[in-house]
RNA sequence: GGCCCGUUCGUCUAGUGGUUAGGACUCAGGGUUUUCAUCUCUGCAACAGGAGUUCGAUUCUCCUACGGGCUACCA
């Protein structure tokens, strides 16, 4: 049988990293089985809607580069991707259940839940509801029915034990006592999301549940469901959390939790899904850089992780900074373009623009932090009086005055005769050593550290580095 | 409170019934760079605790502790 599975977000507005990890796992484990991956968009809960988070949703899978078989952009043969548009399916099986006596209508007002699981929680007993509407008769159903508001529940079995397979954690159970009724129709209408998402998974073909953990907990309840329809249980795998430093569960007010965040501060989307995949999954060695075909080749649900990982930031620059190092510098120069030109920097030197940004990418671990390494490279230098002080020295200006008429006197200025200039003015001012090297990169560049000398007089250009050379008197 | 799940360096993790418990990030120190960064080398640092099984447990079982998740007409 071939592989399905499904990434089912709710379209709260961004893309979540744990989002993300989630997608990858299951595009991963699709394509390396030969399997279909499919977005389903999970928008039952109208109170939540959020304009516009479908679109931002599928442009940001799209610009890290998951790419899916079927969903509301490319359609398919189990459509509509929707859940707000497949009502009349949930109206449909929820009869079934209603038939066979796996569910039942409940008129309860929500004041009468509130108050009765305050009573629970005062007495110590567990929250669940209490079975009022389940012996109701079936004349009174009936007639309430088309007079009141109501909800449909699921009964869950009054004895015995829900006993699952996770292929993470392996045999899951749960005394039936403990499972409370579940909504599953709600008064507007709406399946909630346990009901839709077993209805889903089942018409659309979903081999392989794969999730975060936080729905295992739930995972008897869809079990039971499974059973009342008699249909064949997916696979499930219940993926670990991804954490905050605290260890509790990744969150937006620990900092920022939306793919497009990083993207937008300058992190690789290839860094992105290297990074977020070995969050809770791990090779066979002990490799860590891997783009996504060599993420596919290697996945495997046997090595992903039982417990939760902490999104550490500290790693996360380290692999971007990798990335910088070591992509193809016209890569890295398409994307910095817009950077660089918010900066207020004329980048119309295209020559210089590489080579000031094959220099700064050594030195960074995103994107916009090549800004502050560039902009000595192309406006005047503002010195502070400390730094006066050295430039206008009697050495300084020595050494200054000498080198800047090598450079005049030169056809080549490579970086290896550069590097010969500067001996040679060493030798003929006797100036060495700090003294040397120090004042000429402050002159040139503004800074006592830096790119190597001859690297930024090469950059600069033989005119600009006279002129710096020359400015103090 | 109840239920479910988890626990190897600070973090991500490898690993096995007998290993000097390995790698990566961070941090510290050395080298390279007459600067800085890169790179490189070295170092610091972990099997939650207690019983049991066993000749031997970090590895298997149980208990405890701790952590997390869930406990909605949210997903």
């Amino acid at each position: 049988m071939s592989i399905k599975v499904r990434f089912a977000p709710s379209p709260t507005g961004y893309l979540h990293v744990g989002g993300l990890r989630t997608a990858l796992y299951n595009y991963l484990y699709a394509k390396k089985n030969d399997g279909k991956i499919i977005l389903r968009i999970e928008d039952t809960d109208q109170s939540r809607k959020v304009e516009g988070a479908v679109e931002n949703l599928i442009s940001t899978f799209k610009n890290i580069g998951i790419e899916f078989d079927e969903g509301p952009s490319q359609g398919g043969d189990f459509g509509p991707y929707f859940q707000s548009q497949r009502l009349d399916i949930y109206k449909d099986y929820i009869q079934k259940l209603i038939l066979n006596k796996s569910a039942y209508p409940c008129f309860c007002s929500s004041d009468r839940l509130t108050k009765i699981r305050e009573k629970q929680s005062e007495n110590k007993e567990p929250i669940k509801y209490d079975r009022h509407c389940l012996s109701l008769a079936d004349s009174e159903i009936n007639s309430r029915m088309n007079n009141e508001k109501y909800v449909i529940r699921l009964k869950i079995p009054n004895e015995g034990e829900v006993i699952f397979y996770d292929q993470v954690r392996g045999k899951v159970s749960i005394e039936c006592k403990e499972i409370d009724d579940q909504v599953l129709i709600k008064t507007d209408g709406f399946p909630t999301y346990h009901f839709a998402n077993v209805v889903d998974d089942y018409l659309m073909g979903i081999t392989h549940v794969m999730r975060g953990e936080e729905w295992l907990p739930s995972t008897p309840k869809h079990v039971l469901l499974y059973q009342a329809f008699d249909w064949k249980l997916p696979k499930f795998i219940h993926l670990p959390l991804l954490l905050n430093p605290d260890k509790s569960k990744l969150s937006k007010r620990q900092g920022d939790v939306a793919v497009e965040d990083y993207l937008s501060k300058g992190y690789l989307s290839e860094t992105l899904i290297n990074f977020v995949g070995l969050l809770g999954w791990h090779p066979k060695d002990d490799r860590e850089i891997f783009n996504l075909d060599e993420l596919i080749n290697e996945f495997s649900i046997k090595r992903v992780q039982k417990s939760g990982a902490v999104f550490d930031k500290e790693k996360l620059n380290w692999m971007n900074g990798q990335y910088l190092k070591e992509m193809k510098i016209s890569t890295i120069l398409n994307r910095v373009v817009p950077i660089f030109e918010d900066a207020g920097i004329d980048i119309s030197d295209t020559r210089k623009f590489s080579a000031v940004v094959e220099n700064a990418r050594q030195r960074v671990s995103t994107l916009p932090e090549m800004i502050e390494h560039s902009i000595p490279f192309y406006s005047e230098i503002n010195f502070i009086e400390e730094d006066k002080l050295i430039l206008t020295s009697e050495s300084s200006q020595k050494v200054f005055k000498v080198l800047s008429d090598k450079l005049l006197n030169s056809n080549d200025l490579q970086e290896i005769n550069i590097k010969q200039y500067i001996k040679e003015a060493g030798i003929e001012t006797n100036v060495k050593g700090k003294d040397l090297f120090l004042p000429i990169r402050l002159v040139l560049f503004g800074e006592k550290h830096g790119p190597d000398i001859a690297l930024i007089i090469s950059i600069l250009g033989k005119k600009e580095s006279i002129k710096r050379l020359t400015n103090f008197h």
